[in-house]
DNA sequence: TTGACGCATGCCGATATAGGCATACGATGG
DNA sequence: CCATCGTATGCCTATATCGGCATGCGTCAA
């Protein structure tokens, strides 16, 4: 799961799918990929269920699922507490740095 | 960033930093690695920033800042609206593939 | 200065991943 | 049945990554 959304393109194409369901093909052009490129990404998110595709006549629709990138969230909510109090800290530690440049 | 927190033994490192300063040696032996993969990978995320370092006598110890996990963070959280209206489209899809099935 | 400790780095082999290309496969329309 | 369209897959190459191992480098103590 965390690798599947390491990819730049993959995370352009799970954007993309927030608008709703696409083609490979028109979902390649519209980013600027190649169609196998593409089928290979989303044959990736599809393993991570990140993705589901249904098949729409001579077409094949692909679908956001975004269950998956929950856990991604809540792992990184439990971070939520540090990134402001470790920017206090180290915000001291460069003052402090300062500091002792100055005594020099 | 996203490539950082991909890998597993990369995240055990942030969680235990939650709990303070570690010098390499220690934070190996508790979470289980080599020496030389716990610097490497110390590595990894000192280059993205999510972990700073500073010399304490022989040692060197290694803390948190977890601010590079906020973009992260909202990125997921993007899709927030998607992980409960995705399950159910999805889920109303089912009952219709189900319905489609009983009246075959 | 020498030796021991803490850590980083270099090298190696194995494995994975991405991009590009050609091609195979399934479905559709004539 | 045949041609065509949309898509998936296979092959190849280049590149990255991880793990393990040995080793180099800096720091401290005696």
């Amino acid at each position: 799961m965390f690798n599947a959304i390491a990819e730049p393109q993959r995370r352009d194409i799970l954007m993309l799918l927030r608008a709703g369901e696409w083609p490979v093909t028109d979902l390649a052009r519209e980013l600027g990929m190649t169609q196998p490129g593409a089928s290979k990404h989303l044959r990736v998110l599809r393993e991570v269920g990140l993705v589901r595709d249904r098949k729409a006549g001579k077409q094949r629709l692909y679908g956001l699922d975004a269950r998956g990138l929950r856990p991604v969230h809540e792992w990184t909510g439990g971070f939520e507490r540090y990134w402001n109090e470790s920017f206090d800290r180290l915000d001291s530690y460069v003052q402090q740095l300062k500091q002792a440049g100055r005594e020099e």
